[in-house]
DNA sequence: CGCCAACGTGGAACCGGTTCCATTCTGCTC
DNA sequence: GAGCAGAATGGAACCGGTTCCACGTTGGCG
């Protein structure tokens, strides 16, 4: 201020005056007359002090229209105040719903939140390679990437705290959902209802998020085989994302000559396509077919879509539960499974077999 | 450094050892027997140098496993490398489609993304209060926020460069898209189709994102002028966002004595919602009802809809150039508009009215 | 009235980089 | 062989906070 104000007609001195350089704690504790060390302790808050002295420093504060520099604080302080989020570069609303799930759960703390996206196919090794690079945050939530031993020792040589969402490996800290057990509900409840040619639909694991039709699948043929179903090739089909690949999905299967009665299929916008298919080819959902979705969007609930609910936002909510408790110093590293839920809505219904049965022998 | 070497035996000072605290640039001077200015110029590889020093402290950076911070950095250099997203907290398809525009156009740079969401109801001031605060970040990309006084001052009081982003404003650089225009465009598509009983169905505006409901508005009542149509206040329709705001529409529109024969609907979803509706009270689409949706979303272009594609992601990208460009030095704001494309498939078609005298002159 | 604890306070040192200036070194010309 | 330009280099100062130590002041108690 002494400066400033030196340097300048009085006048010229106000709150948003035109002056380039930035106000730092120094000047407001010239303007205040007071050390900077009281400035710090007023800033910080926390620390008393005589409420005169206070009271000066903020009206400093206030006059000089000064806002505390989060780069200097963070350098003193060793923390960043900063979270790192690792996330496919995909829209999914596996992502999206988590970065909401991740973003409420912040929006009480000071936490401020930098996205780090993974794309696919490209620039792997660079995307890694920058993970939690020179201190730009004080820990890391990983976002449904498989966790890779390439991951792994990146993760290992960041040295920051970090968790896993939508992942889990016995070595980290995790949140994550069994896609397998919730596959298998899925089968047993067709099963229940009396369908005995069950196929699966999904989409092709990749590189980065390999895992989860791998773990879909395995709970398909698991709970197949607890039913003494044997599970047939034809009746597993990988085929691309999106309502495109439930269209080809719907060809392939009803052109078999004995097709399934029910498909369990790895997303709900693959189910959307797919039920429009089967739909066109005549096929009434559910009489002739029934179909279980997977992640329940939005579209699921009002299309009737039966499906498997996937508590995505919850999520990103306990992912940073478990981070921030891991930097407050707790100790164990938590492995947190969120249940699923089976939606149980109007695409699936009894098998005919089933129901002619049931018709045979007199109803009930 | 000299405190932590000195204190430890030498042989413990090894790649990964287990040591807590960070090699500084002044450990890895020491140990190629360099100074700090040295280190600093080999890191920031531009400047030149002898070949031979250059080789020895690159190896002493990765025999200690030396990461530079960039907290360090961005405080000593004024800069932080880092751009700030401000972006509603809502799953809508823009904002995610908008954050990957973003994030793509910025994989070949070393800039980091912090998003800073701003909820809707609650809490708006902190939000607002918080924007680029103290440092955190070189620039700001404001998106699909109408820029309210509140936030003008805002951005002012922050002094960073920002770019509106999907939304403009006479003192802020900004690539947006024309509502108005896009929506008008649809009229006159469905004018020319011959319809004359045109309605509108669309979201209620909010506090932070009230711009774009009242533009589409706009468009449509100028639309309708232009095609001497009378505005009708109940061929315009407010509702909820999401497919069940569409059926409400639908529900409306068509209970009353002179139905529209086209609606313009202001986001695709609502409008899978309304051809739902419609279909499932009998009417066929188009040949009863034309609809047309806006912004394109992935299952319009599954299931026909007839729509408005906004480029979202390109809006994302732009917003980064814009924002780049201004950091680099660029002088004149830009305000960029960008072409929306009507897309024509197959939920729109000729007026029944047209058809009719049509075939009563003889078909052509 | 004197002593000492507790409190309030100023300011140097520090966080880990960058930058710039002064110094040394190199190699070339005359 | 001396002189000098230019490059390479070392290191102090600095970015803007925090922290901690030393000091001065106050007030309570014996």
């Amino acid at each position: 201020m002494a400066r400033a104000a030196e340097s300048q007609p009085p006048g010229a001195a106000g709150p948003v005056a035109g002056d380039r350089a930035v106000t730092t704690i120094r000047d407001v504790a010239r303007a205040a007359g007071v050390g900077v060390g009281t400035v710090s302790r007023v800033l910080s808050g926390g620390a008393r002090g005589a409420p005169a002295t206070r009271a000066r420093v903020e009206a400093a504060m206030a006059q000089l229209g000064y806002r505390p520099s989060a780069t200097a604080r963070a350098l003193s302080q060793g923390r960043t105040h900063t979270l790192e989020v690792v996330v496919p570069l995909v829209t999914h609303h596996v992502y999206v719903e988590v970065l909401r799930g991740i973003e409420t759960a912040l929006a009480d703390t000071d936490y401020a939140v930098v996205i780090r996206t993974v794309e696919r196919a490209a620039a792997r090794d660079r995307a890694f390679a920058a993970l939690g690079q020179g201190g730009r945050a004080d820990g890391v939530l990983v976002v449904s990437l498989a966790p890779t031993p390439e991951l792994l020792e990146r993760i290992a040589a960041a040295r920051l705290p970090t968790v896993l969402v939508d992942a889990a490996h016995p070595d980290l800290p995790s949140v994550s959902v069994d896609h397998a057990a919730a596959t298998a509900e899925a089968i047993r409840f067709l099963r229940d209802l009396g369908h005995d040619r069950i196929a699966l639909v999904d989409e092709p694991g990749d590189h980065f998020a390999p895992a989860f039709a791998a773990e879909r699948r395995r709970g398909f043929r698991m709970a197949l085989g607890e039913a003494n179903l044997a599970p047939r090739a034809d009746y597993e089909i990988v085929t691309a994302g999106g309502p495109e690949g439930g269209v080809e999905a719907a060809a392939a299967l009803l052109a078999l000559p004995d097709p399934p009665t029910a498909v369990v299929v790895g997303s709900d916008t693959q189910a959307v396509g797919l039920l429009q298919e089967a739909r066109r080819r005549g096929r009434h959902v559910p009489r002739d077919l029934s179909v279980v979705g997977y992640g329940d969007i939005e579209m699921s609930r009002h299309i009737g879509l039966t499906t498997v609910r996937v508590p995505v936002r919850e999520l990103g909510r306990r992912g940073v539960e478990v981070l921030l408790a891991e930097l407050a110093g707790s100790t164990e590293p938590a492995q947190i499974r969120l249940p699923t839920e089976l939606m149980v809505r109007k695409t699936a219904g009894p098998s005919r077999g089933v129901e002619a049965s049931r018709r045979r022998d007199g109803g009930a």
